[in-house]
DNA sequence: TTCATTCGTGTGTGCGAACACATATTTTAT
DNA sequence: ATAAAATATGTGTTCGCACACACGAATGAA
């Protein structure tokens, strides 16, 4: 492996120039005769030559302000606490390096709030964001603005390809809904009726619900399922009393249920009506939150489908430091993996994420 | 936020000492007055002081030499190149904070090849060492000579508590047959038979499959499913030929086998007999090696568990740079997620991690 | 009292890279 | 041919810290 760690010194040595020609180079900075240049870059790559950051960092003296927009945690243990470690986790690693995070939070169900915090970030002017662009075109607005500056920017959780981000980390929501589909008919009879079950309140961006159920749909048409097996309900809100009524409602209409495919990380609300009910039928859902992970255990949920989330937040923030302090760009889409959580499994993801 | 960052020359500044007596105090270097002393441990509590890291480092030009005594890749196909990118990515990522690397590889089916390792690290006595004890005598000897030294060890992939290693990183072994037995019976009915199947040529740790044994059994057990219906099958070999040779025997005495788990990751070699002869059953086995992958997109696998190994690797070099930089002792025990992958999941894992 | 220790403290150099500035070399204009 | 402009390249300082070294003052032994 490694032994010898290259200096600019060295290089220096190897090719008899200057290091100040020879950070010219680096740089891109200043004019190199076009022999030097290339002696230079020879050397670089025979020598295997990286900068040390250490140094660069220390004496570059810059810091590199990041900021955060994702929806704020209505309780601890909420979906949005984990992307949060995440980029905390990778805050702490890169803070002597310069990079310094705000976090923005705005409410999930109110574009105000999520514009206040755009504003107030245009007004720091930061070197980069990282950013759930749950509200389209709030977001296209924001982003338009950071383009004009030239500040980097992220989208994590969620992707608006036409916005052309740095990158995207996050999940393909398509093939969640896919998989979803595999591991719901893996547990009910797929001649039997399937249920997919949207809950939300406010105006989420539905662009990622209508991919995933197409996701869901496209499982049934490849392995050539009847499609007709699959019904949809649409729940304007995740208040428990009303969703218990709607499912009510809706369950003494459709006996013939015998899975659910929850579309948001609720599902741990229909496993309690379940229960509750002593009904039979089998729940799939989303996202490795605190109730679900109480469902899993308790057996009402039998799959969570967990799109990496501390992973997202930690490999946005990484994407930026790299690009500040390397010039590396990224692949365009980072696709987290989709974790597939069981009971059995559940608490190691849970343990090992939470050991920074 | 934090706003400046402060630095020993503000101490010198705050207190009127020289910079010198300051570092003297910081580390109880030399002698330095009382009253000296303790003006400049206000100063130090009073504007919170923080040492520079990146400074220090490299000032200090200090080299951590880490040995990595892992088997080669020639056998289980792929297997050890995932946590040797791992520790390649935290070596990367740890170069400049002087964390030097270096690999011994060891012939899986040899002791006397891990032994010459062994010395050989012994010989260059470094500053840490990650290993797969896969050699229970061979490596309580080892790390016996390590613990004499100081030296400390971590390991990963597979534990021997007993050798009280600073850290294990890797799989919890009988939970990992206990998923396995839950989800092979998501593709069989449990009334049918099963089959364990376990290959290996040489000497590996066999306790390791005597405990996947056991979680594998303890699912029937928990569920109540009839613990006759799971039958053992072991090849000593893992040669094809062989192996098809035995299956093929095996399969005649036994026709009613309807799944088998494949406890090491061989299980491509069995979806490939199946596939061949045209049978029916259904596979479930370990690890993401580029066979098995195979295998999942095919069809002959159902299900793969992988143990997150890139991230062991990453993991244990990342607890041996906290102890070294940050004097940080981590916790005894770090399970790795059981990551369940199929067909439609796995090229999240494979792009994901491969992506530095 | 004198010289040698010991103690207490300050100064200077180096780690590797970035950048400003100074200097050398070539090109262009007159 | 020569001055001016443009280009190419080298030098020196800085970042924050660690550590070696220098040097004066206090202490002790003779």
């Amino acid at each position: 492996m490694q032994n010898k760690k290259i200096t600019i010194q060295d290089i220096a040595n190897y090719t008899n120039i200057s290091v100040g020609t020879i950070d010219r180079v680096i740089h891109k900075r200043g004019k190199v005769s076009p022999d030097k240049r290339k002696k230079i870059e020879e050397a670089i790559d025979k020598l295997n030559f990286n900068p040390n950051l250490l140094a660069r960092t220390l004496a570059l003296g810059k810091d590199f302000f990041v900021c955060v927009l994702i929806p704020t945690e209505t309780y601890p243990g909420q979906y949005w606490s984990l992307p949060k470690r995440g980029i905390e986790d990778a805050g702490a690693q890169f803070k002597d390096f310069g990079i310094i995070t705000k976090r923005y939070l705005f409410n999930l169900f109110d574009e105000s709030s999520f514009i206040a915090q755009t504003n107030s970030i245009l007004d720091l002017n930061p070197d980069g964001v990282i950013l759930a662009p749950l509200f389209t075109k709030e977001s296209s607005l924001f982003v338009e603005k950071l383009k004009e500056r030239n500040i980097p920017y992220v989208f994590i959780d969620s992707n608006i390809p036409e916005l052309d981000s740095l990158s995207y980390i996050g999940p393909d929501v398509k093939q969640s809904g896919f998989i979803a589909a595999r591991l719901l008919n893996s547990v009910i009879r797929s001649d039997k009726k399937a249920l997919i079950l949207n809950m939300f309140k406010g105006i989420e961006n539905s662009s990622a619900l209508s991919q995933i159920e197409a996701g869901f749909r496209n499982y049934y048409k490849e392995n050539g399922i009847n499609g007709s097996n699959i019904q949809v309900l649409t729940i304007n809100s995740t208040d428990k009393e009303i969703v218990f009524r709607e499912l009510t409602k809706f369950y003494i209409k459709n006996k013939e249920i015998t899975g659910v495919f929850v579309t948001n990380s609720e599902a741990h609300l229909v496993a309690e009506f379940h229960t509750l009910h002593e009904i039979n039928i089998r729940v799939v859902g989303f996202d490795l939150v605190k109730e679900n992970i109480g469902g899993l255990k308790l057996g009402g949920i039998d799959y969570v489908i967990s799109q990496s989330p501390v992973q997202q937040g930690y490999r946005a923030l990484q994407t930026l430091f790299k690009l500040f302090l390397y010039k590396e760009s990224p692949v365009k889409i980072q696709y987290v993996p989709l974790d597939i959580i069981i009971k059995e499994n559940v608490d190691f993801y849970i343990d090992f994420y939470s050991q920074t």
